[in-house]
DNA sequence: CGACTTTGACCCGCGC
DNA sequence: GCGCGGGTCAAAGTCG
């Protein structure tokens, strides 16, 4: 399974992201994913968890990859009108302008048939938008747990049909809504693809 | 019938 | 100011 650990959007540190090459297959695994995978219980949660550790580990396949997914990744604009909780406070023409607050998010690209990995949560699709440049539009989730405003975003690579770029934005501060054995026989199925 | 998807319209920030 | 691109809304449609 490649993996690739994203980014700290808020945190724009220069220095770190994306020089560090690793490749998985032959040299070693994201620390982060095998904890994922040992420790059942902890579910995706834990896994994002992880993410959003200030471990930043960067598991970048090869730099080809790297610089695809950073046209996605590295969308410079952050979460806009994001803390209008209830978005649609429009008034009197007027939208709202709390001050900017940057939410960092936090994306993987695996190499998957199916779009949408299941993670435990449920998700409801809000929207989809055709994005410049890549045949494959991209798809918006919102987390349908009661004022859990998790959102996550989907696009397959036009580059690499084979890879799906998830973006979430947020954290879940609520337990996993359904069992993760679907995600697990999926995470199971990717590393057969990729050792097998 | 509730939960979810589809899809065009709308909003907003940004560069020119 | 205008147009573009990205993100969201919301009504209508679909599904189980």
């Amino acid at each position: 399974m490649e993996l690739f650990l994203p980014f700290s959007s808020s945190a724009t540190s220069t220095s770190s992201a994306s020089s560090l090459p690793l490749d998985m297959a032959n040299n070693n695994i994201s620390h982060g994913f095998f904890d994922f995978q040992e420790t059942k219980e902890s579910g995706f949660a834990a896994l994002m968890q992880d993410m959003a550790a200030p471990v930043t580990v960067n598991n970048i396949v090869n730099n080809d990859d790297q610089n695809k997914a950073t046209d996605i990744l590295q969308n410079k604009r952050l979460v806009g009108s994001e803390s209008t909780e209830s978005g649609k406070s429009i008034v009197g023409g007027k939208r709202k302008v709390e001050k900017k607050i940057k939410k960092p998010r936090y994306a993987f690209q695996t190499r998957s048939q199916v779009d949408i990995l299941d993670d435990g949560y449920r998700w409801r699709k809000y929207g989809q938008k055709a994005v410049k440049n890549n045949k494959f539009p991209r798809s918006y989730y919102r987390c349908t747990h009661q004022g859990c405003n998790v959102k996550k975003q989907v696009q397959r690579l036009t580059k690499d049909e084979g890879i799906v770029v998830t973006t979430y934005e947020g954290m879940h501060s609520h337990p996993i809504e359904k069992s993760t054995d679907n995600f697990e026989h999926i995470l199971s199925q990717m590393q057969i693809y990729n050792f097998g």
